[in-house]
Parts: C-alpha cells; sequence; structure tokens
DNA sequence: GGTGTTTTGAGGTACGCAACTCATTTTGAG
DNA sequence: CTCAAAATGAGTTGCGTACCTCAAAACACC
C-alpha cells in the first residue's frame, strides 16, 4: 500500500568502512583526485554503486563554503522580454540569497559578435557560470568554448549556439513554434483560401529564421490553399514594422493571416487596425502587456510564448546542478511551447 | 554594467552581534521559542530585516538532523495521469535521495470520502506533509483540518477542497480550462451554426463541473450560433462513453463539435470513427499515449494539459518549501493551462 | 637490502545552523 | 530591599562533507 521511492540515509563513513577504506580515500574516489590505486578505485566505487550512495547536498554545500556566483549576459536596450526575465530572476532573490548564490545581470550587444565575445572572455575565471543569450558566429562560439575549458558552467537562453561545446540550451525549439504557429493560423483562418503574412525582424536571426521555416513547412503541407507572401523585415521595432506591413496590407486585399515573428508588435497591430483589418487572423510570439491586451481585445488570436520566468529558473537550476555535479531534470527544464487564447491567458 | 541581485553572506554571528545580543537570543527569535522581552524581539527583527539575512538552507537543513518524510495520497487503480505522476516522483528519485526526502505513495479509493478521510486520519504524526488527490467532501476536509492542526503540511493535488485549510493547491484552474477548450471549440468549428455534444464523468466530480460551467459560459458569450446539447456522462469509462456518444451522434446529424471532459477519450474516439464523423472538432483533457496519438491522426484537434510532472514536482517542492518555512515561488508553482496541438506535441 | 616514490590511513578543522543546557543577569512584584 | 521569575549569555554537540596535513605502509627499482 506504501510504496517508498527513496531509501538512502548512508553516509561516507559507511562507505569508508564498507570498503575497507579510509574516509580520505573515499573522498579521493568522490572526486577524481589522485593517489588511489586502481583496485582500490574500483572497491569504493563498488561500495557507492551498492548501496547507490548519494552525498547529503546540504552537507556538501555547507561544507566547500565558497558561494557561488552566476552571470546572466543579455541584452543590453530596451527588450520587454529580457526585462521578464530579469524581473523573475529578482523575485528569486530570497530563494537565491538562502542558498548562497550570487546571479550577476551583464548587459552587452549580444547582436555584434565581437562584443558579445569580449564580454564573454571577460567573464572568464569570476563566475561558476554563465547563461547568456547568444549569437550563432563562430567567434561566439569560440569564446563559449573557452570559459567552458575554464570550468564555468555555460547555457545558452533563448537563443541557442548548437555549435559550441555549452553544457545546456534553455530555450525552445524554434522550429517546433513556428510549426505551431503555422498550425494556428491555418486553423483559425477556417477558409482553403488567401494570403497569409509575415512579418519578423530578420532573418539572420537564428530563432526567427528557424521559426519562419516551420511556419512555412506546415503552410505548405497542411493547407496549400493559403499562399505565404515573401517575408517582410520589420527589425523588431514598431515604426518600421507598421510601415512594411501598411504597405503590404494596401498592395493585398484578401490577406487573411498574419504571423509575427519576433517584436515590433504594436506597430503590426496598428497597421492591421488603421487598415481597418481586425478579421485577419494575427497569431504572434510572447505574453507582455502588450500582447495580453491585444488577445484580451480580440485583435491577436493567440500568442506562442515561451515563459520567461520558466526560462530564468530553468537556468539557475541548470547551472546550480551542472556546478554541483548533480544530474539535471530534463523533463523540468525543458522549455514547453505554450499557445496562449484569451481563456488561458497566464 | 554588472548589477547583482544578490548580497548576503551574513551569518547568524553577524546578526547576533549586530542586535547586540548573544546567538541564542537570535535563536530563541528566529524560531519564535518564548523567553524574549518583546522589546529585544524587535531589535532582533530590525537587524535582520536591515541586512535581509536569510539563514543558509544547507546548514539549517543539515542541522536538523532528521530526515523529511512526505505522502502522497492518490487513487487506486489504473488511471495513466496519476501513473504519470508516478512515475515523474520515480524520475526526481536522485533529487530525493541527496536532499534526504523520502517520498511515499499511498493508493486509497480517493472517490469515496469515508475511505479517503480514514487514509489521511491514519497518516498523522508520521508525515512532514502530505499530497492528496482530495474528493471535496466534509469528512475529508475534517480529515485534512485535523492533519494541519497536527502540524503537516497539506497540498492538494489536481483536484481542491477549497473549504480546508490545506496550505497550497497544486493544480490548474478548471473553470478556466473550461473555458479553454470552449474557446478552441468555436474557433476551430469555425462556422456559426450547429450542435456541440459535451462527454463528461460525472457531473458530481467538482473539477468536471468546473470545467463544464467555463465551457458553456464561453459557448454562450462568443457562439451563439452553436447550441451546446445536453451533457452525457461516461463514468470516465470508455465503453460506456462510446455508448451514449454513439447514441447522440445518431440523433444529431448536425453534431460539429466534441467536448470531452474527463477520460473515456477511446470510447469517444470509437464512436466518432464508427459513425464517419471524423470531421467533427474534438477537445479533449490530457496528453497520454492515447491521445498523443489522436491528435497525430488528426482525429483529436486539442488536448487541454495540465502538466503531469510539473505538478508532481511542483508538490514536493511546495511541501518542502512549506516545511523549511520558505516562501513558496508562487509564479512557478502555478500549473499553467496548456494547449496541446500536433504541432506543439510535447 | 636499501632507496625513493606512490598509495593509504588517521586525524583534524571548518562550514552555519538547530537545539539544547546551565549559569548569570536583569526585572518587577511585594 | 528581597526574592522569585523572566530574560539573556555562554557554551556544547552534532549534522555530513570538503580539504588539508602528516605519518605510515606498500611498492618498485636497482
Amino acid at each position: 500500500m506504501a510504496e517508498t521511492l527513496t531509501t538512502t540515509a548512508l553516509t561516507l563513513k559507511d562507505i569508508a568502512r564498507e570498503a575497507g577504506v579510509s574516509l580520505a580515500t573515499v573522498d579521493r574516489v568522490m572526486h577524481n583526485r589522485p593517489g588511489v590505486r586502481p583496485d582500490t578505485v574500483r572497491r569504493v566505487r563498488e561500495a557507492i554503486e551498492r548501496h547507490s550512495f548519494q552525498p547529503h547536498v546540504a552537507a556538501a554545500e555547507l561544507a566547500r563554503g565558497r558561494a557561488r556566483r552566476f552571470a546572466f549576459v543579455m541584452p543590453s536596450g530596451p527588450n520587454p522580454f529580457m526585462q521578464q526575465i530579469e524581473a523573475y530572476l529578482g523575485e528569486m532573490a530570497g530563494w537565491l540569497a538562502a542558498r548562497r548564490l550570487g546571479v550577476e545581470m551583464v548587459a552587452t550587444d549580444v547582436f555584434d559578435p565581437s562584443v558579445l565575445a569580449a564580454s564573454l572572455e571577460a567573464l572568464s575565471g569570476d563566475y561558476d557560470g554563465v547563461a547568456v543569450v547568444a549569437l550563432d558566429h563562430p567567434s561566439v562560439r569560440a569564446a563559449i568554448n573557452d570559459l567552458v575549458d575554464a570550468g564555468t558552467k555555460v547555457v545558452t537562453l533563448v537563443s541557442d549556439v548548437p555549435s559550441s561545446r555549452r553544457h545546456h540550451y534553455v530555450g525552445i525549439d524554434n522550429i517546433a513554434a513556428g510549426r505551431t504557429a503555422g498550425a494556428l493560423v491555418g486553423r483559425l483562418v477556417g477558409q482553403s483560401s488567401g494570403k497569409v503574412a509575415i512579418v519578423a525582424g530578420s532573418q539572420g536571426l537564428r530563432d526567427h529564421a528557424e521559426r519562419i521555416f516551420g511556419f512555412n513547412q506546415v503552410m505548405a503541407s497542411e493547407f496549400p490553399g493559403l499562399s505565404v507572401l515573401p517575408v517582410l523585415e520589420g527589425r523588431d521595432q514598431d515604426d518600421r514594422s507598421e510601415q512594411v506591413l501598411a504597405r503590404l496590407l494596401g498592395e493585398h486585399a484578401d490577406i487573411v493571416g498574419l504571423y509575427n515573428v519576433g517584436a515590433g508588435t504594436q506597430g503590426v497591430a496598428k497597421a492591421l487596425s488603421d487598415a481597418g483589418r481586425d478579421e485577419v487572423v494575427f497569431v504572434g510570439h510572447d505574453v507582455t502587456v502588450l500582447t495580453r491586451r491585444l488577445l484580451l481585445q480580440g485583435v491577436m488570436d493567440a500568442a506562442i510564448s515561451q515563459n520567461p520566468g520558466h526560462e530564468a529558473r530553468a537556468a539557475v537550476r541548470v547551472l546550480l546542478a551542472l556546478a554541483r555535479g548533480e544530474p539535471i531534470l530534463r523533463e523540468q527544464e525543458k522549455i514547453r511551447i505554450d499557445i496562449v487564447m484569451r481563456d488561458n491567458l497566464p
């Protein structure tokens, strides 16, 4: 009836006795320190295995004394999504303090590879872990690898650098996000013909490119009657997004769907309403004060969201687990693609 | 440029010096032990506030010695959702062991108030925390309150008992879930007239009743052209759900939408396909092996999901935070209503 | 057998806090 | 002013690990 999921209550001392060695030797084995004969190592390892011994995380943490420092390298300038991440880190202040974790924000121009790389290099040695919103570029990749080689734990946040040796990526699968957007636009349009517009920040950004790729995939295979117009680039700015979209709306009277890949949402919404085209199915990204209002007003039909709070917390937890040498709860740290409509606004 | 979010590195000793008292007195204040003058209490509290001092969680955990025990009271019998929760707890085994947390599963008949109440009473005194999938019934409420009075931390899981004094509810807002289902059915149907069917387990179950309420709310206000048929009760069983739905489909040729509130999904799907009505928009709950397949096949159009892994982990984290007297990260522990379609299947 | 090197044992300290005891000081009532 | 009660100080122990030193033992090599 009552089934226990955990067992351990042993200490290092028990392992030492079990393996017939002293505490010091067990300690050497546990931390891969030299000076233990291979045969002895094996005996100790076996004793650990046999009881599936786990060091008491509280004791380990206390014993090491030294506090840990993490750095979050984020875009400078006003970006609502990043501000939310920062805000959530602020909310964790108590949690962090109780664990003697120091988290520092480092603002930099993440869109300039050399500047970003320099910022990363500057962190070397001072931090136990670094979370970075990274551009995928050779010099950035090299900077990340240098950090890793120096023993710093590195996670990429929101935007990945898969070719680097970063330990983990905390963010969504952007191709799947684009596919989801495509499925939503297609389904919500609910008719078999018409045109669909895409507004992106830049096709040079990895995440935007991936989203567009996924979007087109679904449109082509599942909604062949809908024709996708060439991608507009709004540089994630409101005014520019508004201009390019307004022109497009003027040229095509039969636009029935719109996918806004990045930011600049305010401008997109304005172009739509100024043109009197509120009936166009409008799917965008992220739940912010603005998109929340647009959803409630019915201007936006759905938002694809990656929970910034979850990303912030996941990044911290992953860095901490990496630093402690603990396994990562992959399922927990996976960032899900949320579909947010008016009625499930968080 | 680099902005620090945390400060603390103080110890109890520093607070004692700061307040001009001894360690013993600080300890008395921290743990609300008697024998300290109100004025002294104030001085110590102020010193703690001033530096926003937080006890080192690792040191505190280590010092208390005793391991913590939590019990999960779950429905007996095969229930995929509950099995998933149990599985996720299993995945946390290492995490739990490293923190010397014992988690035990207690299977019981949660649908029988007296049996459930008795199971809860039996736990009294043995556990630091209890998570329970609870029926909302006076005797269950009383049992929960008794546990709380005995100092045990109690969280309700999946299904709440709001009238009890449980410390926390880990689960979704079921009215909002129903509203979300309504919005999806309405939008995906994409036409202004037709009938919509509802299959529920029982209208006596709190969560089902709430979902139906939310669903009807949205249908009435936003999709007046769609008429909702009387609720079918399938007792969460496949065969019964299939029978009642098959009969209804025979009676109404103009059913365009279907909301399956609880389990019995297999039967619902079978009734639909046997009747050759695959075009009906079908929205249900939870991502299981079955619903995943149905979504991929296009039989189901969307699933409203509450992440069971998140619920399991949140319950453990909340119980631990409660037991330690730590604040709860509400944003983190809030269970979101996920909309899952084919392209964002987790 | 002697020498030098590697491996191991033994032991200690520190980490920050909880929980406790016991002695001492302060306070307030009579 | 006295005495008991209340308040406070001082100190101890233990939690399980990390990290360090020093000495002893085992070993390899000539």
